[in-house]
DNA sequence: CGGTATCCTGTATGATACTG
DNA sequence: CAGTATCATACAGGATACCG
């Protein structure tokens, strides 16, 4: 932990964590994307539109763009079937089911971190009270 | 596990990591965030100058915003020193230091991904070599 | 059923010049 | 030094209509 001039030379290490994170906030980030997993995680394979229902206010444009990246990202696996009328079932892969524990400490961490900020907004409203 | 019609009824454990989630995303999600969070980490107290020039890339502008959305947040403070010419300083807060095992767990998820990915793709060629 | 196509808005991000 | 102000752009996300 210098503070010297020095500062401005990042260290390999750091480097790395920031590719990694800009890589899990590229695969996993956006306002639908979380929902779609923790969704598939909970239900196992859907069908699209048991997917669109199950996810409360996403259009139709916006689940089938993520579920596409989700897929070219390696975690959501499409499976068609050639029937009239169409049906796909949409499951996680391995890496998708990997995504697991991240997601629940990320969750976690929000939860708690909100649960913070309320017992402070009610300690100081006490304190201007008293 | 259920795949009936009741797959649209939601269930309470799963809004909860949704609102979790999405409080996590809207405090450390964005380009620089986790960059920011991450470097004072490593460095403690910084002065604005010294961040920027740690962080590559980052304009004025973005560097001020996120520090103050992140101030708002809870999680970075910001020790004014009224001197001329001006001294600002940053440091993560309690909560700020709280992230760190998240990012780490983020990082590296996307850095062990990352490298799956690379194997694929080099196992993949062998074959359509071979 | 499982999508596409089109158009539109808002937010995130960026470049540059200026200031107390 | 530590920012603001201004202008410009890109992209995420949304509404709606249509298609195989």
């Amino acid at each position: 932990m210098r503070k010297e001039a020095s500062t401005n030379a990042r260290n390999e290490a750091d480097i790395l964590r920031n590719c990694g994170m800009a890589y899990t906030l590229s695969v996993i980030g956006g306002r639908w994307k979380p929902t779609i997993l923790f969704t598939l995680l909970n239900n196992g394979r859907m069908r699209y539109n048991e997917l669109r229902r199950s996810i409360n206010g996403i259009s139709e444009r916006m689940l089938v763009a993520q579920l596409r990246e989700l897929e070219e990202d390696g975690l959501v696996k499409r499976i068609i079937y050639p029937e009239v009328p169409p049906r796909v079932e949409y499951e996680l892969t391995p890496a998708g089911i990997s995504t697991e524990p991240m997601l629940m400490c990320m969750s976690d961490w929000g939860n708690h971190q909100r649960i913070q900020k309320e017992r402070l907004v009610d300690t100081s409203r006490e304190i201007s009270v008293s």
